[in-house]
DNA sequence: TCCCCGTTTGACAACGATGTCACGATCACG
DNA sequence: CGTGATCGTGACATCGTTGTCAAACGGGGA
């Protein structure tokens, strides 16, 4: 700028006019400021600019997220950048892959990098350690899970309801004898999965089989081995419900490579984008992913232009889409 | 930081140094500077720390890809964040939506963030006005599209190729009657998907029908809508390639709707999570993600690091993937 | 002609941090 | 006990930018 400034034969100020277009500047020297600034390369330093200005506001938001690589986590990213876009605001995303050490670390990154907001599907239990930030303005949105010892917004599905849908579905079908894959029971949201599970076949009086409820499953691979072991016994299951799309992927692989596509039933949670034509289509518990996306990029971008109403905690309800797997009766 | 170094009892300079975790400050100082960063909520400033140290890295890269929510953006998104995770580097990630105004206006953000380094999916058809960042030493590596005026590490595939893999293949299963379904000619992969489909079929001595050849279709439900047009006319295609995997979706619903799935072979280009399951299986043209990413990620961090040897043009070889609906027969 | 006023421009300090260098204290050694 | 080396600490300038305030300028009216 200095360089600038000295080319154009004007002052350093004068060039941050020009740079930042305020009114006032006679237009000969406009052309001869921007005539140096084309000549030398110069490039605004929107970080001095920040820290200068003082207000703060980056126009970053970070978005923490399970995994990028994967549709509900890719689709929610890209709900909160059609938000952000309008207002100019970028934002820095990465995955967390269940690893509480990588999302500590993140929040610090972006924290020292002074993110205007931060959207959090977190990998931790408990979130006491966003205290302070939380406290010194930092608006946070909890995204899938809900906050654990810290109070801020969230938006969620309600999970147990979401199993409640899908064993009454199967149970209405027929199935007594329900296999259950889930996640590691760490994660919040497989352990309300599983917990509806447990309370609807209760609340059905079906006698639980511990060997028909598999968890800690974290790849399809590990639920098409579950699903191969499960059929193989004695009693095997007529129907499968299985708590997160990659484990109804496994699944589907497994009764392909069996040949029992189409005889045993399942239901998966989460939709995902190509869940009509697989063979047989599959009938699934599914979020609405825009819904959740817009709810939390509204509330995100609601916090940082100052809102400061209370918490909310916005608790969406799934729902139960027919589309023939579900529907195979035992 | 200076009410922390007044609560301390200690300079700037010391707290500074406590910070940075320096040698050379004794152990008492240190207990007294962190008891008082705890109690202020003292952070870090990145951005002012970078301004000062001026060597100018903001541990940020930008990923401008075509639409984060799609699944071959958001792998090479994600195999990009592995690479960068290493480095303690994040991700500033942007959709551009094929829109050429959208990729200036981030490119120049970007660029006013100070970003180490930008991994760029363009939607623009000439990329002169890169020239300045380039020249001014900023590192810019191209995906899936190769730059066009300047000169700039890329990472491509041979879409020209994927073409007549698809073509050649179709031949030799009794096909003569092809259709294509493509993108926007105006985009760059989509073109060349094009040309390398004419290519092939003039290549075999096939007629080219112009009413087989349906381009700037966008979206699933334009190839929905586009294959029951063909199935509908008096000389049906017995086989289509679908040049980019949304648009084999939408033949695949199309085939399902009118009740032709099994009889009409299809061939996709991109491989997709779910390819194996659809029915039937879907044949496809796969271009290695992880490969692409990985590479492209390896070049990025690379030129970061100071490589300054001439740009390099990696172009990967797809292939073809048999799952069942590219070997029926007409 | 003189004064006042609006317009355009510039000098300076400050945003939060750190590299440089110099200072005082401590230590080992002959 | 003096000397030089070593260690811990702080003063100051500086990174690139902008808010504040005042100066310089030109023009219009009395």
């Amino acid at each position: 700028m200095r360089e600038v400034a000295a080319l154009a034969g004007v002052s350093l100020k004068t060039v941050s006019r020009v740079v930042n277009r305020e009114s006032g500047v006679s237009a000969d020297v406009v052309t001869r400021v921007e005539r140096a600034v084309a000549q030398l390369d110069y490039r605004h330093n929107l970080a001095a600019s920040n820290l200068r200005r003082g207000h703060g506001k980056t126009a970053m938001v970070g978005a923490l997220l399970q995994d990028i690589s994967n549709s509900f986590s890719s689709s929610l990213l890209r709900s909160l950048e059609d938000a952000a876009r309008d207002r100019d605001v970028v934002i820095v995303a990465a995955s967390l892959d269940e690893e509480p050490e990588r999302e500590r670390a993140l929040v610090e990154g972006l924290v020292r990098r002074r993110v205007d907001g931060l959207l959090l599907m977190p990998a931790t239990e408990r979130h006491d350690y966003l205290a302070d930030d939380l406290r010194s303005g930092l608006p946070i949105v909890f995204v899938d899970r809900r906050p654990n010892g810290v109070d801020t917004d969230s938006v969620t599905i309600d999970n147990a309801r979401g199993s409640r849908l899908a064993v009454y579905h199967l149970v209405a079908h027929g199935h007594r004898r329900i296999a259950f894959l889930g996640d590691l029971p760490t994660i919040q949201t497989a352990r309300n999965r599983l917990e509806g599970f447990e309370a609807a076949m209760r609340a059905r009086h079906i006698p639980l089989d511990p060997s028909r409820v598999i968890t800690s499953l974290r790849s399809p691979e590990d639920a098409e081995a579950a699903v191969s072991r499960l059929l193989a016994s004695d009693e095997p299951p007529t129907a499968i419900f299985a708590a997160r799309n990659s484990l109804a992927v496994g699944a589907i692989r497994a009764l392909h490579r069996l040949g029992k596509a189409g005889q045993i039933a399942l239901v998966g949670f989460d939709d995902f984008p190509l869940a009509d034509i697989v063979d047989p289509p599959l009938t699934v518990i599914r979020q609405n992913v825009g819904a959740i996306g817009a709810e939390v990029a509204q509330r995100l971008f609601a916090r940082i232009d100052g809102d400061t109403s209370p918490p909310r905690h916005v608790v969406l309800a799934p729902e139960l889409v027919e589309r023939g797997s579900g529907e195979i009766r035992p």
